[in-house]
DNA sequence: CTGAAAGCGCTTACAG
DNA sequence: CTGAAAGCGCTTACAG
């Protein structure tokens, strides 16, 4: 791997090596011959700038981070695709890191990008400890923080209104004739999962003040749905619609409706949250609140440079996501089901 | 940004910054009671090493490189996934880095890892071409290509038996009975389209040799599968099986069939290739081949490990991952069916 | 076991 | 416009 560096383009195209920086950099004094020998002789070399000498004389790494919990399914993806996209543009590269879900080992993930990265993005869904992450944060570079529960002093964060979808959802449910309203909810410690929750609460205390919530738990995975869907069906009064705090928990209880022989949504109607991809080929095609996910990673990955940039921060681009209402089959409404 | 550096620690533990490398890096030869005492200096200080000066003068970055063609879908995240669990396990980190589709840019993506990676994963799909990728990649870096063509001399790749996998899904369905089996074909200059339309073929030709091939064009995306099974329904004589060379476009054929009111697989049968998650959603369940992608990063993963390492390649974990037959609803057999 | 020094490959004031 | 030199923060022979 014997690679050629700096010297070697100097001493080909006979200039020192201040100046093949300055001509490579596009730094404007240097002559017009001059560069462009510089230019042939680098390009007669193949030469490639070494990145880590390079960040460390600049300070600069050209490189963005970020910090997940996991790197499991499509959310995270969509995400690091929105942010790549961003990042292309301007011609950064990406350091991915993912803690898989060990919340303890966020620190050491975030330490270990210091003289890798010019900005962090980082993703912390727990509820709990906020205090690490914090500490972890302070001192140390630009930061955007993406749906997390802790707008931590001083550091940036962005999320997805998770409290108005779910909001949203109840109100479409309510509207629909239904009346009572079961919910699946998400992980505990999930602050994704607790908004969605906060959401169904508010908007069906507002909205049906006579109604008693229903809130079964689940963790977001397929089979907690299911289980869910089981104690539905063995439930003495059923609802008659169920909002799963997620699509693959709709999905779940979706199955066991359709071995129980449950018509959905004339019996049942069934609502979930993200619009998977799935969501549209089940039967019936699922009712949801789309969240643009890659639109969420480019809008951080937005403020971030912004931030790097040193430049002030706009508050557009600074607020939460709206997720939209697809309604689709399942959640047709009671009248007309009964007509 | 003033962080603390390797001095801060040197002066904090009173000796010199050789000795706070050495004692940091675990290198035997610290008297303990000076180990303790630069560990605890450094933990007071919360110091980190700055990577690129740790790169700079120790030649290893602790990085490595995945250039993919693009971001999208489920491939490159359970991709992406595989390699990420291998690294994680040694500690390294990840530069990903994606050209979007534009083979051209491939070139400038490999170059720009220069100084910021030890070792590179790196998949290029495109049939065309090998020559750039081969000069690029000469004289650079340990490097693992991942389903490509080009077994370029030296370099190791590692792929899926597409080939194999495919010719497996033509037995079985000839197995199954059917006898007019009409192919949906990938994009032609994708190298896993490639192969597998190979695999159809010879199959074909081996196991019905009076049977014509049956070619529709693709390109692996829903729409075209959709196309296709239009096409196959306006024909004069239907086939009794139809393969196509990917899930998704299966799906869109499945859905032309179902509009058509075809019953699947009672005129005709359905197969794909990958097993997405949707397979096992849609009705009928869809028969694929399975393909374990985060087991291909994983063991591409493992074998840039091993080359960086300078060690001997072993021979097993360099064979083509085989994918598994998965048979569902959408390709049960004819016998059962007319009894 | 420990320190002084060279060196990794760049960039960037500082002179000229 | 150009070059010599210092410096970025580490690691690693080389002495002792």
């Amino acid at each position: 791997m014997t690679s050629v560096t700096i010297k070697d383009v100097a001493r080909v195209a006979q200039v020192s090596v201040a100046t093949v920086s300055r001509a490579l950099n596009g730094h404007g004094n240097v002559a017009e011959e001059v560069r462009r020998r510089v230019l042939a002789a680098a390009n007669e070399l193949r030469y490639t700038p070494h990145a880590a000498a390079r960040s460390l004389s600049s300070r600069r790494t050209q490189t963005l981070g970020v910090v997940l919990p996991d790197l499991h399914g499509e959310f995270f993806s969509e995400l690091v695709r929105g942010i790549d996209q961003v990042a292309r543009e301007h011609r950064l590269h990406l350091l991915v890191s993912s803690y898989h879900g060990h919340p303890e080992e966020q620190g050491a993930a975030l330490r270990a990008m210091r003289g890798r990265v010019d900005g962090l993005l980082v993703m912390s869904p727990f509820v709990a400890a906020p205090g690490p992450l914090a500490e972890e944060l302070a001192p140390t570079l630009p930061t955007v923080l993406i749906n997390t529960q802790h707008a931590t002093a001083g550091v940036i964060s962005l999320g997805v209104d998770n409290y108005g979808g779910a909001v949203a959802m109840v109100e479409h449910l309510v509207a629909s004739g239904h009346r009572r309203i079961a919910f699946i909810a998400g992980p505990s410690d999930n602050f994704d999962a607790h908004e969605r929750l906060r959401g169904y609460r508010d908007a069906l205390h507002r909205l049906l003040p006579d109604a008693e919530e229903w809130v079964l738990p689940g963790d977001f995975d397929e089979a907690s749905g299911h289980q869910a869907g089981l104690e539905i069906l063995g439930s003495k009064q059923r609802p008659d619609a169920v909002f799963a705090a997620n699509d693959m928990m709709a999905l779940g209880c979706l199955f066991v409706f359709a071995q129980g022989g449950v018509d959905v949504p004339g019996e049942i109607a069934l609502a979930g949250f993200d619009d998977i991809p799935l969501a549209r080929y089940v039967h019936p095609t699922l009712t949801t609140m789309r969240v643009n996910i890659a639109e969420l990673g480019a809008r951080a990955a937005r403020l971030l440079l912004i931030q790097i940039a040193g430049e002030a921060l706009p508050d557009e681009g600074r607020a939460a996501l709206r997720p939209e209402l697809i309604v689709r089959a399942s959640s047709a409404s009671v009248e007309s089901k009964r007509s």
